[in-house]
RNA sequence: GGGGAGGUACCAAAGUGGUUAAAUGGAGCGGACUGUAGAUCCGUUGGCUGAACGCCUUCGAAGGUUCGAAUCCUUCCCUCCCCA
C-alpha cells in the first residue's frame, strides 16, 4: 500500500490533523525502521457502556491495526477521578480496583467488537500516575502556566463567566500529557473537544525530550436528539450491546441531516458510495426513509450481523410503517392478587409497567391521549380494564407492553 | 484579612410576607400532521389520594419571627468579583 492511500484511510472523517506532514513522517519513519506506529486513545473508566459515539474512535484505532500499527486502549482510572473538567463534573468518586478491573472487563467484551483483541494493548494510567512523587508532580506543573491553561475554551468561558475552576482541574490536561510520555505515543486520537488536551500532550512529551505525538481530533457524533453529542446521560445514545431492533428504531429517528455524517463515521460503506447517496438525494432520486434504513441496516450489520439487521427491517416497517405490532413485545406480568373481579385501574397498570415515573404521569399520558389498548385510544382516567392475556397496551409513542396474567 | 454580589425546579431566569407548586424561555413528554426525520400548531412537565383545585414535599442547610415565608431575622455551608 503507498502512504497516500494510508494516508486517505487515516484521513476519513476525521476532523483535523495536526499535522499531516509530520504525519507522513512518521509514517515514512515507521516503514523505513520497520516499527509500527504508537496510537493511544484514553477511556474513561466510569462509563464502560460503549455506544456509537465511542464507535467513531474505536473504528478509527481500528484502522490503525489494519494498517499495522500498535494501539494503546488506555483507561483512564486514575484520571476519571478528576473527571475531564467540563464545569458540569463535581468530583468523582474514586473507584475501587475493583471496580475498575470490573469495567475494564466490561469495556474489553464491547470494544472487542470492533478492535482486533490480538493487537490491543489495553492499559491503565494509574500504573504511572499513581506512582508519581509530589516532587514529581510538580516538575510537570512547572511545564505549564495558568495562562496556558486559560487558552482551553472551557476554562476560558467559566473564568469569564465567573464559575469557579479546580486547581485539580488544572491538572487534567498534565496528566493526560504525561500519559503520553509514559506510552511513548506517535499518534493520540481524541474528539475535537479533546483538543486542547492533546495539544498539551505535544508540548509535554517536548519537555520530556519525545518527539511531540500527531493529534488526530474525531467529529463528537451527534446522539439521536441531533444536537447534543451522544451520551448516556443524555439518554440519547445508540448503545452497541442494544437489541437490533432497538438499534435500528433508534438510527430511525436521527435527524435526517445526520445521515451522511453517520455513514462516514460509523458504517464501512465506501467513500464513494456515500458520495452518490448524497448526490442522489439532493436531486430526490433517493426517498430519505430509505437512505435511513439502509443507515440502520448498515450499522445493525455490524453488531449483529446481516440477518439481524434484515429482521429488524422487517419490525420496522411492521410497527412504523404498517402500523401493526411488533413481533415481540416487553411482558408485563399481572399477578391476580392485583385484579378486582379480573379488573385493574389503568393508572395502576401504566404504574406497574415501570415505564412512568409515577401515577400523575400515567394520568397525564392517558389524558394527552397517549394510551392506547389493543390499537384503541384511552382518555378516561379512571378506566378499570378488564384485563385479558395477550392484550396489547401502548404507552406512549414507543413502547408497547404485552399483559400476562399469573 | 477587608469590601461587595450571589445560591430558586432538568437548565437558564423572574419573584422579595398571603391570590406562588412558584412568571417566562430552553429542554423533555404527549397529541395533530408526517417518513418513529425536520418544520409547524396544540397540550403538558413535583408527588400522593379513583382527582378534590384536598393533602404532602420543594426556592443552598438548620433554626426563629408570623395566623401565614422562596420572600423577614439568626447561624452555618458554598460560589464569584474587587482590594490586600
Amino acid at each position: 500500500m503507498d502512504i497516500k492511500e494510508e494516508l486517505s484511510i487515516i484521513k476519513r472523517g476525521t476532523e483535523e490533523i495536526i499535522s499531516e506532514e509530520e504525519l507522513i513522517k512518521k509514517i515514512e519513519k515507521s516503514r523505513k525502521e520497520k516499527k509500527p506506529l504508537r496510537v493511544k486513545q484514553g477511556f474513561d473508566p466510569n462509563a464502560p457502556d460503549i455506544h456509537l459515539g465511542h464507535t467513531v474512535g474505536l473504528r478509527k484505532m481500528r484502522q490503525f491495526q489494519d494498517l499495522g500499527h500498535e494501539i494503546y486502549f488506555l483507561i483512564g482510572d486514575f484520571t476519571g477521578r478528576i473527571g475531564d473538567p467540563s464545569g458540569r463534573s463535581v468530583a468523582r468518586k474514586q473507584l475501587t480496583e475493583e471496580e475498575v478491573n470490573k469495567n475494564a472487563e466490561t469495556y474489553k467484551k464491547q470494544v472487542y467488537k470492533i478492535l482486533n483483541p490480538e493487537k490491543t494493548k489495553i492499559v491503565f494510567n494509574s500504573n504511572w500516575l499513581g506512582k508519581l512523587s509530589f516532587s514529581e508532580v510538580l516538575k510537570l506543573c512547572s511545564k505549564y502556566t495558568v495562562a496556558r491553561m486559560l487558552e482551553r475554551d472551557d476554562f476560558a468561558t467559566r473564568y469569564k463567566e465567573e464559575k469557579p475552576i479546580g486547581i485539580h482541574e488544572f491538572l487534567y490536561p498534565l496528566m493526560q500529557g504525561y500519559d503520553s510520555v509514559a506510552l511513548q505515543a506517535d499518534i493520540e486520537l481524541g474528539g475535537t473537544d479533546q483538543k486542547f488536551n492533546l495539544l498539551v500532550g505535544r508540548n509535554i512529551q517536548r519537555e520530556y525530550n519525545q518527539e511531540p505525538q500527531i493529534i488526530i481530533t474525531l467529529p463528537l457524533l451527534e446522539g439521536t436528539d441531533g444536537i447534543e453529542k451522544m451520551s448516556k446521560s443524555l439518554g440519547n445514545y445508540i448503545g452497541i450491546n442494544e437489541l437490533p431492533q432497538i438499534m435500528y428504531g433508534k438510527v430511525m429517528s436521527i435527524p435526517d441531516r445526520l445521515m451522511i455524517r453517520y455513514f462516514e463515521l460509523v458504517t464501512d460503506v465506501s467513500l464513494n458510495e456515500i458520495n452518490q447517496i448524497k448526490i442522489n438525494l439532493e436531486n430526490d432520486n433517493l426517498h430519505p426513509q430509505d437512505v435511513k434504513k439502509k443507515l440502520a441496516r448498515e450499522i445493525v450489520k455490524l453488531y449483529h450481523g446481516q440477518n439481524a439487521a434484515l429482521i429488524a427491517e422487517e419490525e420496522f416497517e411492521k410497527v412504523f410503517n404498517k402500523k401493526l405490532y411488533p413481533e415481540e413485545m416487553k411482558e408485563l406480568v399481572l399477578k391476580k392478587d392485583n385484579l378486582k373481579e379480573g379488573k385493574i385501574w389503568l393508572i395502576k397498570l401504566i404504574a406497574l409497567s415501570g415505564l412512568v415515573n409515577s401515577k400523575s404521569e400515567a394520568r397525564r399520558l392517558i389524558e394527552q391521549g397517549g394510551v392506547k389498548i389493543n390499537g384503541e385510544k384511552v382518555d378516561d382516567p379512571n378506566l378499570d380494564l378488564t384485563v385479558k392475556k395477550g392484550m396489547v397496551i401502548k404507552i406512549g409513542k414507543l413502547n408497547f407492553v404485552k399483559l400476562v396474567i399469573r
